[in-house]
DNA sequence: TTAACATTTAACCTAATTGTTAAATATAGT
DNA sequence: ACTATATTTAACAATTAGGTTAAATGTTAA
């Protein structure tokens, strides 16, 4: 089921967007609300549906909530897509 | 558009599960819909799905018509991936 | 050309996704 | 307690996705 979360996660490019704008660190909710042409309620729910997939982490900061990447399940998709290259030899 | 073409692509169990499936090697579109519990008319588009991404290539050969996997455009989610974990060194 | 088989396309249905606005919740400051 | 700000959740509309059955298309062989 988590493969399935990642990509179904991944396959929107807004929050493709979001993750790659968390690269640069952590962002407030309405921080990020304010790099896109959609409401706040819209992005709020492309955040959970980050965090479901454990692609983003979250910490409250006084009435703000901080988003971070968390890059880290991405590597099942990375083995996955590896072992479907059939990469016996990679050099 | 490429990426999300290929994310949405894979963003689907049983596409995904095609795509392993050919890893064995080209298969005729009836003896993929034989190995899923839906109908051909189902795993027909699937597979257009993943021949508009593609992921996948066919040939006709008398009245069959044979898929086989082309995992080159994976490449491109790898490269995103790695670019997202900013892998600067990876010993 | 007719019949049989393999596959796709069309029409339709239902469920899931994405967006909106409005209401709810949480926190901070007065 | 009240107000302002930040964010999420609920309710709804529009679109997209995935399934089905039935019709259409392409190929082979009689």
């Amino acid at each position: 089921m988590a493969l399935q979360n990642t990509l179904k996660a991944l396959a929107d490019p807004i929050r493709r967007e979001i993750l790659n704008l968390l690269k640069g660190g952590k962002m407030s909710a309405g921080e990020i609300v304010d790099k896109f042409p959609v409401t706040g309620a819209s992005i709020s729910r492309h955040l959970s549906v980050l965090k479901d997939a454990d692609l983003i982490r979250d910490t409250r900061e006084g009435k703000y909530i901080f988003y971070e990447l968390n890059a880290s399940v991405l590597e099942e998709i990375m083995l996955w897509i590896t072992d479907l290259k059939g990469d016996v030899d990679n050099d």
